[in-house]
DNA sequence: GTCTAAATAGACCGATCGGTCGGTTGGCTC
DNA sequence: GAGCCAACCGACCGATCGGTCTATTTAGAC
C-alpha cells in the first residue's frame, strides 16, 4: 500500500481536471508571480474554488504544494531536453534543437521561467533538509545532466570553444530564460509583450546566434 | 526645508554607520534572500537591534524599505556601468571593462545579483503606481540607457554584430546576472562557492569570451 | 539651563498566516 | 442495507503580519 501510494506520488498520475491538478494550475500561477512566501493557501483555494482545508487533504502543507509546482515544471523541461537531445545530429544541431525547444516550452508555459529561476536561487524559501529539496534537486540534475554531456561531447568534436563545462552551462542558463521571465521589464524594453509571436521568433533567433556564437569554435565552418 | 529634506532622500545622504545606513544593509541581505514578501519588519529590526517601530521611524512603510533598498543598488550600479563606459577605447574595449567591472561590483556585494534580478521580475511584489515604483524605474532607465548606447555604436562601427540592441541587451543581462544569484545551484554545479576567488576569475573570463563570441562581428578582428 | 526635534521602545491593533479539527457529503464495495 | 474512504467544508487555533500610538530618551541649538 505504501509502496502504490509511493509510486503514485513520484509518477504523479494527475488527471487533468482534478481538484489536484487544478490546485497545481492555480499554485504555479500564483507562486511564479509572488513568489513562496507571497502567496496564502486561502488565496490558491479561492483561486480553485475549494475551502482551504480542502487544499490542504491534497497537500499536506505548504511547503509540499510548492515542492509539488516546482517538481512538475522542472520534469516536464527535463522531458523536453532528454527529447530533444536525443534525436540526431551533431552537437551544434542538437544544442540548435535544444534551445529552440526550450525556448517553444516556456513561452508555452510563460509561469515556468519564473519558476524556473525561483527554484534555482531561491534556498531559503523551502525549509531545507525535507524531503521536498531533494526531489527539486533531482529534477535539475536531470536536466543538467544531459546538456553538461552534450557540452561535453562538442567540445571533444571541435564544434565547440574548449572550456570548463559547468562554467559554461551557468553562464548558458541566463540568456535563455531571463527573456521570459523579465515581465515587465523586458516588455518595457522591448516596447512589446515578450511572449508576443513576434517577439518571441525574433528573441529565439537573437539567442541562437548569440549562443553559436558565445560558445562555437573560433574556426569551425559548423558554426555558422 | 522641504526642499532640502527632499534633496537629502534623492541623494540618499546615508551616514555609513548610522541606523537608518544599517536597516538598509540587513534589509539588503533579508531581502536578497527571501523576496519581499518572506521577510518581517521585525526580522528586519532585530538584525539591526531596534525596535520595530523605530524601523517605521525611519522608513514608514515596507514597500518604501524595500524600494530603497532596490534604489541603492541600482544606483551603484548604474553609477558603475557610466564610470565604466566614460573611459575610451572601442566600443569592444569598453564592453569588456564594463562586463568585468560589473562582475566585480557583483562579487564584491553578493546580495546585489539576486536583489537585481527580483526588482526585474517581480513586478508583483510591490503595490504598483507608487512612487517607489517610478524610482526604481528610473534607476534602471539609467542602467539601460547607457548600454543600450554601446552596443548601438559598436554596431555602427562594425565591431558588433548587426541585431537589435533591445533583444541583444535582454539576453546579455541573464549570463552578467545570473551565475551571481544562482547560490547553491551554482555552488553545486561548480563543486565551488561561486563568489570563491577562483571561481570568479574563471566565471569572469568565460563570460567575456562568451559575450564577444555572441555579439561580436563574424568577421571583424577586434574580436579576439 | 531650556526648548525642540529626532530616535527609540513597548504595548497594542485588526488582519492574515499556516494548519487543525470535527463533521458532512457522495460514491463505491460487499 | 452497512461499511468505508476520499473529498470537501466551516470554524477555529496560536502566531505573526504590517502598522499605529504614546511615552521616554537622546542630542544639539540657543
Amino acid at each position: 500500500m505504501i509502496g502504490i501510494e509511493s509510486f503514485m506520488t513520484i509518477a504523479s498520475a494527475e488527471t487533468p481536471g482534478s481538484s489536484r491538478d487544478k490546485i497545481l494550475d492555480v499554485a504555479e500561477s500564483l507562486f511564479s508571480r509572488r513568489g513562496y512566501a507571497g502567496v496564502g493557501m486561502k488565496e490558491v483555494a479561492d483561486g480553485v474554488g475549494l475551502g482551504k482545508s480542502s487544499v490542504f487533504h491534497h497537500f499536506k502543507s505548504k511547503a509540499e504544494l510548492y515542492s509539488a509546482v516546482c517538481v512538475r515544471i522542472l520534469r516536464s523541461i527535463e522531458d523536453r531536453v532528454i527529447r530533444s537531445l536525443a534525436g540526431g545530429g551533431t552537437p551544434t544541431v542538437r544544442l540548435d534543437r535544444c534551445l529552440g525547444d526550450l525556448v517553444d516550452l516556456l513561452v508555452a508555459h510563460p509561469n515556468y521561467a519564473r519558476l524556473l529561476l525561483r527554484s534555482m536561487f531561491e534556498d531559503d524559501d523551502l525549509p531545507e533538509g525535507g524531503p521536498e529539496g531533494t526531489a527539486v534537486y533531482q529534477a535539475i540534475h536531470g536536466i543538467t545532466g544531459p546538456m553538461t554531456a552534450l557540452l561535453k561531447e562538442g567540445m571533444g568534436a571541435g564544434e565547440f570553444r574548449l572550456a570548463s563545462v559547468q562554467h559554461l552551462l551557468l553562464l548558458l542558463i541566463g540568456p535563455i530564460v531571463f527573456p521570459f521571465a523579465s515581465g515587465e521589464f523586458g516588455e518595457e524594453l522591448l516596447g512589446r509583450d515578450v511572449f508576443d509571436g513576434a517577439q518571441v521568433r525574433r528573441i529565439k533567433s537573437e539567442l541562437l546566434d548569440f549562443v553559436r556564437g558565445g560558445i562555437g569554435a573560433p574556426n569551425n565552418p559548423t558554426k555558422r
